[in-house]
DNA sequence: TGAGGTATGTCAAAATGCTGACATGGAGAA
DNA sequence: TTCTCCATGTCAGCATTTTGACATACCTCA
């Protein structure tokens, strides 16, 4: 019962370990794995780590906004902001000026620490680019992209 | 304190959002969230999907192999097979006949529910191929198979 | 025959994440 | 202004997943 188009299935998948998400799903195991590892040197785990990188880019952020940020839910990312402030990584006003948002900051103590992660996380980082042709590189990260945006993450 | 090596950052990314990573991440948030919500409609999640995908491509998988097939753990993964097991999708031997290692089946009514869930699951997977170019797929699947196995995945 | 090593299944506890729900604050339309 | 709508923060309950641990079964080697 299956419609054989070429242009549906141009990869002519044979089982599902070919398949585009599973590579993917795979891959991000791999990735995740990998940096469990190495932020646990660190005391930090992969959200805690993700967090503190978001505010690094854009101080400020949300709760609501760093969880879309991180890809999980306000309340999920409620949760890791409140241990990373009872551990003195980032500080909260008491109270909101403006909405109900509360913007987030890096303490320099979260700075140091985030410093500190960044460079093992990096290191990963590189060990996985460098298993990918560098002419290619540009050409992976747009393609992880648009799919990405096509099915509207 | 950076040493700023062409070699280990070819690609030059200006932010986080700009690393492999964080484009991996973001993909694969994407696809679990679109396989979600089609298998919800299936009565399926997204592990137990998977477990029925692996036994139907190799029957007779142990516990510990669909759980590293899957990637996750022994122990989520016999929950999962617990799970299909009480809803008849899939059938174990009471007992092992040669190692403790008991192979799973898929029951006709497992098999039914694996292709009507197969296909809304390649409809997701259809629409994330679309948005890359035929033409680079290939080279895609090659390189986040690079990466997982540099990462030791 | 027995000892050591490896793989498996399973239990218990903790951590993590999500769904559902509700109250608050702000922006815009009636 | 008042009403409606939307985004946000937060609480509670539940599901999922992981960590740690232990017993069992097989294999290999002495």
């Amino acid at each position: 019962m299956e419609n054989r188009e070429p242009v549906d299935l141009p990869h002519a998948a044979q089982d599902v370990t070919e398949h585009v998400g599973y590579r993917l799903k795979r891959a991000h195991a791999a990735l995740r794995g990998a940096l469990d590892q190495v932020l646990r040197e660190h005391g930090l785990t992969v959200p805690q780590y993700s967090c503190l990188e978001l505010l690094a880019l854009r101080p400020g952020l949300s709760n609501a906004e760093l969880a879309r940020g991180a890809f999980v839910t306000r309340q999920s990312m409620n949760v890791v902001l409140r241990g990373l402030q009872d551990d003195g990584l980032i500080a909260r006003p008491a109270t909101a000026d403006h909405g109900r948002a509360r913007p987030a900051h890096l303490t320099p103590e979260g700075q140091r620490r985030l410093d500190a992660a960044r460079s093992a996380v990096y290191a990963v980082e590189t060990r996985m680019i460098a298993a990918v042709p560098s002419a290619r590189l540009p050409a992976l990260l747009a393609d992880l992209e648009r799919m990405a945006e096509a099915l509207g993450g």
